[in-house]
DNA sequence: CGGAACATTGACGATAATCAAAGCGAGTGG
DNA sequence: CCACTCGCTTTGATTATCGTCAATGTTCCG
């Protein structure tokens, strides 16, 4: 019982065993996704939601001048569409951004199994306010943050939520993103992107070849960025740290 | 029963009157709160959530430069911190832009409702999602977005929200942001949003006095924010358009 | 009346965008 | 097996949007 999902919905909630073998169930059924392709586009049926079990994908927003912003990287244990009607919020598209496995739950089945056990529904909610949390740190990222610490940033928080659901990863994980799709994360444009990732490596903090990122100085990155993974992790954090900034 | 967080409720999902009426007595107990006032900061407790009843506040996070980034605005009918975890994912903090009334419900009390009537759990997962989504439309504004879009797209945004739950909003307005949020808000400095803002005064577009904003063309707005109310209203949609992206 | 918060204006500077071209690397097909 | 191509990365030169700094106006409120 190594799902991804489940380790994710652990995050968010208490759940016992039999929530966590029911919600394994759900998950049975998953076919294999190669790299770049849609995963949904607007206009699509979606009449189930789709949980990825592992690799990553994006969610993203195309402007009508031909712009895009991703709004949201998908990385293992990560579930998207919720929403009960199927005309739902889903404005925007996803697609793949490496071979993925993906299972798809029916939404029916999910209603009836948050019935018999509100807990999960409970541990959806939460996982629902993660991902909020996560979207108002690429707010403030983009907002309020240079090119270096946005890229920064990213690179931590990626990092960490990995980690969540693979306690083995050390330095080195997987990192799919072209310099395209990371200007589009970022808000920046690729030329951009290839400058201060030049920077990063240069200043010996990370090694990024054929898709492999290699961190060799987390700290370093985590201060630039102002990375603080609270927001990643509610019952992880020991005692709540009052803010006491005696910033740098 | 004219109270905003049903109404938003009910954007979400299906409630019939029972689950209405017991929600309407969860947010029996109100109070008011001034402008500027903080209604909750870091390291607070946080046993309850509150829910907006009138009024204006925002989410923010502050840097450690002292950058202030607003991640969420808060209008009448808008509740946060669902989190059951005590120690939740808010690393954020509150504060109300104009006086406030606010409610503030018991998690207990709404984890019970939730078991008697889960159309409302549902309803709350809904309204997560809406969340969600704004939050993504933030992060497209504030990542590919000009000043003058970002702005235009927010009273749109703005505009739209309130007229949800007030259907006899017209071309006028509250506005209580000053230009300091506004900037806080867009991700840029004050003296910008000033200049963009009397662009958009003499382009005859709005008038914004004394936190009274009025729209003289929302068509333009719209045209120049790209902005499609769709992430926001997702039942109220007819039938879903395609892309058919003929593009200005 | 006085003061504080907020809005406006101008001059200058910097981060990031744009444009364009060249290099690199991996997979494909001849 | 090699040439070719396509996608991706790298580099340089120039531009522009937006930020910074600083001063002056204005409105609101006690």
């Amino acid at each position: 019982m190594t799902n991804a999902f489940l380790l994710r919905l652990m995050e968010a909630g208490d759940l016992g065993d039999q929530e966590l073998s029911a919600l394994d169930d759900l998950c049975r059924s998953s076919r294999d996704v190669a790299a770049k392709k849609y995963l949904w586009r607007e206009g699509d049926e979606m009449a189930a939601f789709p949980v990825i079990l592992s690799g990553w994908a994006a969610r993203y927003q195309i402007l009508r001048n031909g712009a895009r912003q991703i709004t949201r990287l998908l990385l293992p244990g990560d579930a998207f569409y919720f929403e009960g009607s199927p005309d739902g919020f889903a404005v925007e598209e996803v697609i793949t951004l490496s071979p993925c496995r993906i299972a798809t739950i029916q939404r029916g089945d999910m209603r009836r199994l948050i019935e018999r056990f509100p807990a999960v529904g409970e541990a959806l909610r939460n996982y629902g306010c993660m991902e909020n949390a996560v979207l108002s740190s690429w707010v403030v990222n983009v907002g309020r943050r240079d090119a270096l610490e946005r890229m920064a940033h990213l690179i931590c928080e990626t990092h960490f939520r990995l980690s969540q659901v693979d306690p083995q990863l050390g330095q080195q994980m997987p990192f799919p993103l072209t310099q395209d799709d990371l200007a589009d994360v970022l808000g920046l444009t690729p030329v951009h992107i290839n400058r201060k990732l030049q920077q990063l490596r240069q200043d010996g903090l990370i090694v990024l070849r054929s898709k492999q990122l290699t961190i060799h100085d987390l700290r370093s990155l985590q201060q630039i960025a102002g990375f603080d993974s609270a927001y990643l992790a509610p019952r992880r954090q020991v005692p709540r740290q009052r803010p006491n900034a005696a910033a740098a």
